[in-house]
DNA sequence: ATATATAATTAGGTTTGCCTAAAAATATAA
DNA sequence: TTATATTTTTAGGCAAACCTAATTATATAT
């Protein structure tokens, strides 16, 4: 039976494996975790004692595949548990976060089961988040960054990658969700920021914040 | 902030305390919390410091009234969690209490307010056991074991002592639930067995069963 | 190629919470 | 009351996770 901090490795792992390839650096896991790279290399030996991860000293780690079904086992509770807490509950979407990091670790295979059905199954978490299914699939959308898109192009948000109080809070202020429909009218060159039409609001986004703005780029017949 | 093994601490504490007057022995403790006494002088001496019990070398703990209020907030949430696990998710009444031992350690004073706020204030949880309110009242009922009754008495059961599966599952074969109306038609003096009348059906019930059942004593016109 | 900087690992310590075995205190019985 | 039994505490250890400081590998720059 994993630990509550293992099972915070092995999450960690897996979600730093979804935005960049190969290895992870001890120190980018500390960074992450919030903890020192000396304790992070301790760790990373007792999970690959466990055969959860793959570990070549002083290039870093990946899951096997057994790892990665526990990681993704965390993150269904992880995001069954904030969709419960913002449909049900009356959560916030930005308050969401360390409470379900807590309820994550709860141990019951019945309860995530019964959890999922209470919930209706739901494909994504209220942060526009896919949620894995039992066996650990999960529901791919096609998403793009909204940064990636060009002046004239229209969108729905669909997710976000920066799960911050401070950006879901900005967000809020902006009058941007999930399924908001957007349209870019401006992109300035020298820093990339861009100006989008929000239910006929002109709202001005900076670089960092359309890097972090997931969309589906839709086609308008005009 | 109190860690997971003091709140347990803290809990088996108020739960004895319900039970018998005055200190409560290191080795009372060490048996109910399933570990050693060495261990339950170690861990009362961190819960003095705390300010948390009243401890006298040799002579046993009591809580204090800061101990007290936080044991009745992890009977609360634990209770809330059982209400919710069986009235929400459909768990069997037998099935609830290791994940709610788990589920009652969560951090957040919103979760537990809004949890009751969705689950309509219970005052009562699938055992029959009062829900302490968020100041730490218990709802209190003027509730008799079953074994203190006399024959010919009429009585509605509403709680019980013992809450082990194994009970539990006793209780649903011979289909004793809450609320289920009970009348005693004869006690056997040499064992204090006694047979009750359920929905028409006789049913024998040693002195072990019937002092584990609570019942509403009540009086009826004939 | 060698020196320097950066990153990772090892060494050694801390706290929490558990353990066993020995010692001390209290309770019970002759 | 004195001996015996029981209970409690103390002493000393262990594992999980963390830490800092020192050492060793690797990467970078001259």
């Amino acid at each position: 039976m994993l630990t509550q901090s293992e099972e915070n490795y092995l999450k960690a792992i897996f979600h730093i494996q979804q935005e960049v390839e190969g290895g992870i650096s001890t120190s980018r896991l500390a960074e992450k975790l919030e903890t020192k790279a000396a304790s992070v290399t301790e760790m990373i030996k007792r999970l690959a004692d466990k055969k959860l991860v793959d570990y070549q000293k002083y290039y870093g780690v990946q899951l096997t595949d057994m790892g990665r079904k526990h990681a993704l086992l965390i993150v269904r509770k992880h995001r069954l548990w904030e969709f419960f807490l913002v449909e049900r509950l009356n959560f916030n979407w930005d308050e969401v976060h360390e409470v379900a990091e807590q309820l994550e670790h709860i141990k019951s295979p019945k309860l995530v089961e019964e959890l999922d059905i209470f919930l209706g199954r739901p494909e994504y978490d209220p942060h526009g988040d896919p949620i894995p299914d039992a066996n650990g699939n999960l529901p791919k959308s096609p998403k793009k960054r909204l940064s990636q898109l060009k002046t004239g192009d229209h969108a729905i948000c669909k997710g976000f990658n920066d799960n911050s109080s401070s950006f879901l809070k900005f967000l809020d202020k902006q009058e941007i969700g999930l399924d908001t429909q957007i349209e870019v009218i401006h992109i300035e060159s020298f820093d990339e920021s861009m100006t989008v039409l929000i239910d006929k609001r002109e709202v001005p986004l900076s670089k960092t914040a359309s890097d972090n703005i997931y969309v589906e780029h839709i086609t308008v017949e005009v």
